[in-house]
DNA sequence: TTCTTATTAAAGAATAATTCTCATTAAGGA
DNA sequence: TCCTTAATGAGAATTATTCTTTAATAAGAA
């Protein structure tokens, strides 16, 4: 994935964040590395870059990015916590087999679910969003 | 909910697990506690009946309920597991004003969902089972 | 450009949830 | 009832994450 911290840099200033170079590192590896990476995951790959960086920096920047919108946590039965840079409404296949989280588009099914939900409203309670954990195994696992 | 000791008996027998009154108290736990408890509230409901059970105990339990399918995980954004003692599949309201997760039973969704994947599979990924996490607010939170 | 100040980061201690180790106990079959 | 083996208790250890304190720095003002 090409990443251009020009936009990384755009987007911490449209949120009226301070622009350090951990923050951008942070989110740049976020955005090159996939399959949903855990706070060790982006520590030991920023580690090359940014060998001085601390941990709780880390975590505490984390924890900016996702109350901002920037990034959003994906909940596994681990108890790791992982993110995800794409923050657009998608769903997820979780590998029975291994830690594998793959991303799931699907146009068709959102439509599906919208619909479903306009007519069948839930008493008592306000729909934000709705994910599903499609959990199986991959033909590759 | 009225939680019957010699059906959880029954449950341990039929999977081939000892019957110990640790197992069976911490099932019941789970049957009688809703809204989808922590190990911790688990321990702070039984320590009434059993106060010298050990915490060690209780996770080792809940992971042979897991292994055998008498119970599920439940994954939350926060970094403590949550059990589930309802093991058909169901779907989830998650509450963001608060840690409530109450549950979601909808036969038609469901149909609408098998139906969907039946027709669109899924490349290279064969689907075990689908969860809904519903995210928003109930009106009372 | 330099100054000022609030924000942010570093370092490492602290905490919380969970797991591990090992001696003791007890379930369930013989 | 006795024996074998799996399960439990106790508490130490580990892991992920958070907190506290102090030092550094980004960004707006002068
Ligand atoms: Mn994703
Ligand atoms: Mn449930
Ligand atoms: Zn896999
Ligand atoms: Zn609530």
């Amino acid at each position: 994935m090409k990443v251009l911290i020009e936009d990384i840099r755009n987007k911490f200033s449209l949120k009226g964040l301070k622009i350090t170079p951990q923050r951008v590192v942070i989110l740049e590896a976020i955005y090159k590395l996939n399959n949903h990476p855990t706070a060790d995951n982006i520590i030991e790959y920023i580690r090359e870059l940014q060998p001085n960086i601390a941990t709780g920096t880390v975590y505490k920047v984390l924890d900016t990015l996702v109350e901002n919108g920037l990034i959003k946590k994906v909940t596994t039965d681990k108890d790791v916590m992982r993110y995800d840079g794409i923050i657009e409404n998608h769903h997820h296949l979780y590998c029975s087999e291994c830690d594998l989280i793959e991303d799931y588009k699907d146009e068709e099914l959102d439509k599906l679910l919208h619909n479903h939900f306009k007519n069948k409203k839930i008493e008592g309670f306000k729909i934000e969003d709705i994910v599903l954990q499609i959990r199986g195994t991959f033909n590759k696992c």
